[in-house]
DNA sequence: CCAGTGTGGTAAAACGATTTAACCACACCT
DNA sequence: AGGTGTGGTTAAATCGTTTTACCACACTGG
């Protein structure tokens, strides 16, 4: 390359790089870059990492690449990180999990200069938080620890608004789903449940707050367990979408009619709400907006920028009414 | 490193690479090794990648990455690649298309070793193809190139197996909603469907052959066009699960009874198949195996191995029968 | 005329691993 | 004893950038 131009790697270095610092002539510039152009030079990318100390990479481990919802955020977090020029790589939890050798080996090889955890709560992923923060700069997405970065939702104002959809259609027996129920996420989001409750006087009774999970086989037997009881709720509030398709099975298979016997609103909104049966009721969160700040984050806190948590606020959660719920019977 | 176990860097990068050809005294190598341990040395992966000329990362491309379909696939590409001690880059198509620029400078600057293209069929993506052979090793998943590496479900299977079934519930009137028209791997769902009919002296009726895509819309705004013909079908094959989706929403649009006036089976098989309106009778095809044999062949090639292109026939694909499907009215 | 100040570069030393060639000590063979 | 392996280790080159130090030259002001 530099032979072509006639001119040291230092000077095509600098030219290609646009460092402000350079002086140099119009003309030879323009010799070095029609020189790249025609033998569409880029430099090597190992190159660089080795001299920078910075591979240009970030990594993002999810609790389960397949996980529907998980989608979204990744695609922020990914149109986020081309934008600043760093490429993404993916990781899976519980397969870095099973494979601490090699999490390990990518974290301390430094060809990540950054990670972003979107765990699901569960306990078997602890390993996999301590390991990082020691190694490289870490985000945390939807889920908070002292002194880390970490990116949340507004999780009480989107449980707010499912408990108070459920508050103005009638219902005055409600019931919760959580998700993973260690994790602060789904906490925050009973408490958002709970507060708009007790403005009315009422109380999320113990017996109806059943443990869930994210997914749907734990949504659907976390509502089989609820629907054993001899009192039952009238409302149910779920916390992950998700879990709120298994809730709709759970009552299909117990055949209680929804909404007229129970009513289901699940946080989290995805295109197939639309198609399951009935249509679900969904609270809508900023998914990719949280991806793309969690990298934001990221980014930041490489370029110097200290370790902050952030509650995403905007844009705020929305309802999506359809016919998951109505008045009680 | 190499100070604090009294020996040479390159006794230690053949001990750590576990190089066959040295000869070395075990109370050496052992010297060596916790040495290694105690300064929990990782060999610098951007060092190693420059020597090597080779960065240990693929690069998997995927049409949509918030396709629910594509999980599966990027899972098993995931694992199979690390496994081989390969991370996985992960790109969005339509990120990449709009901003070549970057694409190209991934490609060329080496930060990749291989590439594997999970695309949806659309002309738009052609220069994402182009510039891929052109700059690293690539393997096509599902759709096929002369010369080209690539992985393809037995799309004909199948569609033979979907075919088959509505068959046998009585059906004589069969339609079919294609994929994204252009893209092979449609057609090759078509043929399997046209040879199965042809074998019981049926045709398909060209104007019951409708022009979809790979999404809940296409497939949705396909079935209105074909429902408003005339003369209507009694079973629809669908070419992908999504769209299978959208066809159901559309006859509820329009108050056709699925399964009594209209079967619908679609191909490709997910977890909310279950849970839509009725429940959608779908062929269960290897998803995650094909990502797994993408990868495969791609390290093969990456390996000296020549471009094959494979096509994956087992485990082969099985009929889910659902609720969607049954006897013509 | 000379010191000082720009200007437009060049040359060389990193970065951290891997690989090759070279070397040495020692044993063994003839 | 001289030649030939053999086992074990060292030194040096290399990968392609970036960065720092330095240099030659022209121009300027006193």
């Amino acid at each position: 390359m530099a032979k072509a131009a006639g001119v040291s790697p230092a000077i095509v270095s600098r030219v290609i790089n646009d460092d402000q610092s350079l002086r140099i002539r119009p003309d030879t510039r323009k010799r070095v870059l029609s020189a790249a152009k025609s033998l569409d030079y880029t430099p090597n990318g190992a190159a660089r990492a080795l001299r920078l100390a910075s591979s240009g990479a970030l990594c993002l481990v999810a609790s389960d690449v397949t996980h529907p919802l998980h989608g979204e955020t990744l695609r922020g977090a990914h149109i986020r990180a081309a934008r600043a020029g760093y490429v993404v790589l993916l990781g899976d939890a519980e397969e870095l999990a099973h494979n601490q050798q090699s999490y390990e080996n990518l974290l301390s090889s430094r060809r990540v200069d950054g990670l972003v955890l979107h765990l699901s709560g569960r306990s078997a992923e602890a390993p996999l938080r301590r390991l990082a923060e020691a190694r490289v700069p870490t985000v945390l997405i939807n889920s908070r620890m002292r002194g880390r970065g970490s990116v949340i939702l507004d999780d009480e104002a989107a449980a707010a608004l499912a408990a108070e959809h459920l508050l103005e259609l009638g219902h005055t027996r409600i019931g919760f789903v959580s998700g993973v129920a260690a994790s602060d996420r789904s906490q925050r989001r009973r408490r958002g449940l709970e507060a708009v409750l007790e403005q009315q006087g009422l109380r999320l009774k113990p017996e109806w707050i059943v443990a869930g999970g994210w997914d749907e086989p734990a949504g659907h037997e976390a509502v089989l367990r609820l629907l054993r009881q001899r009192e039952r709720p009238t409302g149910l509030v779920v916390a992950n979408v998700l879990a709120g398709i298994g809730a709709l099975a759970a009552c299909r298979e117990r055949a209680v009619e929804v909404p007229h016997e129970l009513s289901v609103v699940a946080i989290h909104d995805t295109w197939f709400t639309d198609h399951t049966n009935p249509p679900l009721t969904a609270v809508k969160t900023p998914l990719w907006e949280m991806g793309a700040a969690a990298v934001d984050l990221l980014i930041e806190m490489l370029n110097g920028g200290e370790r902050r948590s952030v509650v995403l606020r905007e844009p705020p959660p929305e309802l999506a009414v359809r016919e998951s719920t109505g008045p009680p019977a």
